[in-house]
DNA sequence: TTTATTTTGTTGACTAGGAAACAAAATAAT
DNA sequence: ATTATTTTGTTTCCTAGTCAACAAAATAAA
């Protein structure tokens, strides 16, 4: 295996790895929600007037499965849908006051991920730093363009 | 949002983004398999005597899940199970010959993935390279340390 | 305007995988 | 040696998410 294909396979690991051990606190800090409900809550929290469709691209799931989501948001009272008076298609979604709550146990969830890793950003200097997140976003539009190249799109 | 969360959503979004973009290809060229069915037969052929539980462990899915996928692989004639002399109770698994088809085309399929990818790690240093490598490297173990700490296991 | 095409969200059938209860084998304790 | 505990794999029940067919709205074409 050589390097390149090295450093892929073990972020993947670490991603695995990552998405596991913090699956535990976040479930048991999280009763309520699943941990695709509370990222559903991330992405429409972040990102602003989210519909079906942007929320389907932004979680990397089909439309279907964020209709069938949002609809246990919504009976939760987590979230809460509204339309634009210009357009009766389009389904936009915003948090509820409670939604809000769960959106802020994530991120103070999150910064106790961070605190517990800080020890591994420490032994890294900040060209290193710059340099990761410099190559991250290169791949990212790299694949942005290839995707748009090879004309894929949800569903 | 600060430097290192950036770092972390960013790569995660790649991550996602990468596992899309593939699928499509492998889903193309590997009709007969299932993603994790791939999965599951790169994990057997890199890694010797695997049984249930190391499977379990590598791919970060529960015992059952491998119980059920390695029943069909089975059924596909993809890998066969055999024990050892000394142990009636652990299953070890190994590819067929036809696995091993599968396996070559999925690498196959990842040399054409770097290829397509070549010209993001042409962008970057040795060094840079490097020290990516070594901060995964370094994550991977804080988090296995991490994972003993809290006393973590599969199932 | 009228008609055809595309976009957007929903639904139902299906599948993959998790949780938990289980049996059999292996190991530890007595 | 016998009994208790742990490990390993399997099975059943259940949920989350995909796929494909669909309806309604929006947009493009005529």
């Amino acid at each position: 295996m050589d390097k390149e294909e090295q450093l892929i396979t073990n972020f993947r690991d670490l991603f695995d790895k990552m998405v596991w051990i913090n699956k535990y606190k976040m479930e048991d800090r999280l009763k309520e929600c699943t941990p695709s409900e509370v990222h559903c809550i991330e992405s429409i929290e972040k990102n602003a007037d989210s519909n079906v469709r942007e929320l389907a691209k932004s979680l990397y799931m089909t439309r279907g499965a964020i209709s069938k989501l949002t609809k246990k948001l919504m009976a939760k009272k987590l979230i809460e849908s509204y339309q634009k008076p210009e357009n009766k298609k389009e389904i936009y979604f915003k948090l509820t006051p409670q939604g809000k709550e769960i959106f802020k146990i994530h991120e103070d969830l999150h910064k106790e991920f961070r605190e517990r890793d800080k020890v591994v950003f420490e032994q890294i200097t900040d060209e290193q730093f710059d340099s990761m997140l410099y190559f991250v976003e290169k791949y990212n539009s790299h694949l942005d363009a290839e995707i748009k190249k090879q004309g894929l799109t949800i569903n």
